[in-house]
DNA sequence: GCGACAG
DNA sequence: ATCTTGTCGC
């Protein structure tokens, strides 16, 4: 993997996130259920290395289709708002492993419900072009109303004065995850697609999935 | 000035 | 992210 022009200072990569998001491209002429989706996810050691994993599951049934981990150690600190720094490189890596080509990936941390408006999931789709978007576990900007208690209820994130994403209940009375659309792919239908695949958990079946397999790879 | 701050 | 026991509920 090319890792000898990634920034290595909070300065270089702010002016890399501030050049590549001029290339988030937001619309979306894909259908409305891919045929697979890509989970992504990082799991770490004690110390500075870890584990990135890809699994492609088939939308309809939610069986694995293909799955790909690829370890590393960590070349960027985590830094918020610079999230992408440290984990796209060992899932870049991962990505490329896979002999089918992603219609669409579902990543572990926000899109554009970001400080800068150029998360993880924008990142990664800008890069690989690939439609993306972010499924998140916590708030990182924005404010919004606490949407219904049932499965599908869903309030906007704002930040700014703007929509970024969606707090979108995936469980009867479980807390909410927050999407964002990240490249290629609207808000509407990444929240429609989050609801595909998480027939049973609040987090989606492709993450749980890619963080089962990051974990297993880690040993 | 005082918190908040994806994973 | 990761460190961790018990505990409540289906």
């Amino acid at each position: 993997m090319h890792t000898g022009d990634w920034p290595s200072t909070v300065e270089e990569a702010l002016a890399v996130q501030e050049r590549l998001r001029e290339r988030v491209d937001l619309t979306d002429d894909g259908p409305e259920l891919p045929p697979t989706v890509t989970g992504l996810d990082v799991a770490y050691d004690e110390r500075d290395g870890f584990a990135a994993a890809v699994v492609t599951l088939e939308t309809a049934g939610l069986t694995v289709v293909e799955a790909r981990t690829h370890r590393a150690e960590a070349v960027f600190p985590y830094e918020p708002g610079l999230f992408a720094f440290r984990e796209l490189p060992p899932l870049l890596a991962a990505l490329e492993r896979l002999d089918r080509e992603p219609d669409v990936l579902v990543c572990d941390g926000h899109g554009l419900a970001h400080p800068r408006r150029f998360g993880l999931a924008c990142h990664l789709g800008v890069l690989t072009g690939w439609p993306a978007f972010g499924v998140g576990k916590t708030r990182f900007v924005g404010t919004h109303a606490d949407p219904a208690p049932a499965r599908g209820s869903a309030e906007p994130l704002v930040d700014a004065g703007e929509v970024v994403g969606a707090a979108l209940r995936t469980q009867d009375g479980v807390k909410p995850v927050y999407v964002s659309a990240g490249h290629r792919i609207d808000l509407a239908h990444a929240c429609r697609l989050t609801l595909a695949l998480t027939p049973r958990y609040r987090l989606p079946e492709t993450t749980r999935q890619a963080d089962r397999l990051s974990r297993a790879a880690l040993r």
